[in-house]
This record gives C-alpha cells, sequence and structure tokens, in this order.
DNA sequence: AAAGATATGTCAATATAACTGACCAAAAAG
DNA sequence: CTTTTTGGTCAGTTATATTGACATATCTTT
C-alpha cells in the first residue's frame, strides 16, 4: 500500500477533531436568536430541515434527526405552540402529517440562517470554487460512509 | 458581484445540514465502546484531546471544549477514577495540572479511533490528494471564521 | 369485514451533558 | 502584602435525549 501523507493517523485525527470545532461553532452562530423565543437548538435543527423539505412528515423528520418520537414531540409541541410551523393531515394518507413553515416560523428561519450564513459564505467566499466541489465530495463521502 | 452558484443560499444551507450530519455519524461510531466503560461523548471528547496533546492543562481544555469548568469536573473526575488518565501538577506553575493518558486510557483511546478511522479513512481513500488537501481548506476556513 | 401493520401521540421515569452562581484554597504576579 | 490566576467543589437548574408502555386513527392484507 502506498504511503499516502493525507491517510495517516495524524491526518485523520485532525479531522475528527476539526469535524467537532466546525459543528460547535456553525451551530452556536444562532444561539442568541434562538434564546430570545426559548428555543435551543433542538428546534433550530427541526426548523432548518422543515425549510428544506416542506411539507415533510414526522417519519420523515425522524429519519433525518436519529431521534426518538417522544423526543421528536417535545421539539414540535413548541414549535406549533409558538406559531412557528403548522401541521396538515397528510393528503394521500391521512395517519400521516405534514409539517410546513408558517410565516413566523419563514421570518426566524431567515434570522437563523443569516447568522449562520455569514460563517459558511466567508469560507466559501476565500475559496475557489474547486475547493468548495471538493470539500462537498469528501464531505458527503463521510456521512455515506 | 459575481454570481457563483457556491456561494448560493441553498449550497450554503445543504453545508450547513451536511456538516451536523458529518459530526453526528463520525461521533456516534464508537458510543458502543464508550457505553462499556460507561463514558459518553463528553469523556470522548476530553480523551481525544488529551490523546492529542499530550500534558494539557485544564485550562487548555476548557478553552478547546469551550464548555464551563464544572462540567468538565465532572468528566474528568469519571475518567481519573477509572484510571483513564492521570494528573501532574504543573512543573512551571504549579497551580496548573497536566493531564495524560496511563495505559489503560491509550487502550481505550486505540479502541475509539479505530472505530472512527473507518469513516474517515474510508472517505479520503476515495479521493484524490487535492481533493483531501481542499476538503481541509475550506474546513479550517469555517472554524476560523 | 376482520385482522394486522403503520403513523402518530402521549405518559412516566431516567440519563447525559450542559448551565449559573457561590465560595474556597493554593500559588503566582504585581 | 495585595491582587490575580488556576483549579476544585457544592447546589440547583435546564436542554435534550433515552426506554418502555399504551392509545388511536388509518391503511393494507387476507
Amino acid at each position: 500500500m502506498k504511503d499516502l501523507l493525507y491517510l495517516k493517523d495524524d491526518q485523520i485525527k485532525e479531522f475528527i477533531e476539526h469535524i467537532f470545532y466546525a459543528y460547535r461553532e456553525t451551530y452556536s452562530d444562532p444561539k442568541k436568536i434562538l434564546k430570545k423565543h426559548s428555543f435551543g437548538t433542538a428546534h433550530h435543527r427541526a426548523i432548518h430541515l422543515i425549510e428544506r423539505n416542506n411539507g415533510i412528515t414526522i417519519s420523515g423528520l425522524l429519519k433525518k434527526l436519529k431521534i426518538t418520537k417522544q423526543s421528536l414531540n417535545r421539539v414540535i409541541r413548541d414549535l406549533v405552540k409558538n406559531k412557528i410551523i403548522y401541521i396538515k393531515k397528510g393528503e394521500v394518507d391521512s395517519r400521516q402529517r405534514q409539517i410546513f413553515l408558517n410565516e413566523k416560523g419563514k421570518k426566524l428561519f431567515d434570522e437563523i440562517f443569516n447568522e449562520q450564513k455569514k460563517r459558511i459564505y466567508n469560507a466559501l467566499k476565500n475559496s475557489d470554487s474547486d475547493s468548495v466541489i471538493k470539500f462537498k465530495n469528501v464531505l458527503y463521502k463521510i456521512i455515506n460512509e
């Protein structure tokens, strides 16, 4: 086997460490905004996925979040109570629930996203397009295992 | 301003989402091993940083972990009690504590790392060295803001 | 139509990892 | 000698997740 520098353990350990930092920093940025509404990162992740997948079902969210329905339920209840999201019965399968951001939710999402965007935007604008493409490719390979 | 595709909001939202997935998956892999010792991800992160920074002080750890000393203290106590780490008074400044993995800790770290390594290794081995370098560069830019 | 499977909701108890705030002691720095 | 820094600890609280049990409505299969 070739002695590929970038496959050395030290390099891999560094990646493991820096993936943590990237996650932590990216999700710390909007915490003040969330706190104004008494929301936390769990609410944030749900809002993000609902914005990205309009009309997503409960089980759809569960698959993406990989948490239990009891955990998700708390979050969903909070968001409904605060009129961030609304829920409709599934059109095809009325056991299902479809979840949507309402106007207040869209505004909150925009506020949150604006905070998070800064960090990513600044990183990308100082990178050439090839770097961004390759960053994305490796990131996806890490997720898909 | 140029209409750079990779700076579009959708692309940025995707990155925000996938940074979360990458973190979650990378740190989920060794959870079974940690559970055998009744440790969690908090212990994992501390062990990782101690392995990477032999003799790191309490305040050094606090800066990297960005948690309170009360939170860290619980973790450190657990690790000392289970003989994963040991603590020495600082040589220059004896107010400080220097933290080291002992033999049991090194073995545990190796077990944990082996699990995590698989995911990263597989992602990197299917990427060319230029991709890995560029992945690293963008990742670091995200952290440094 | 009856039986079984699926999607969701909810109650209760527990675990993990973090937080705030207060206070103390030892050692270094001024 | 006074102040600052480093670390330890007690107590209470919050956020997010878990397991397990059970209920209801709806869809699918027989």
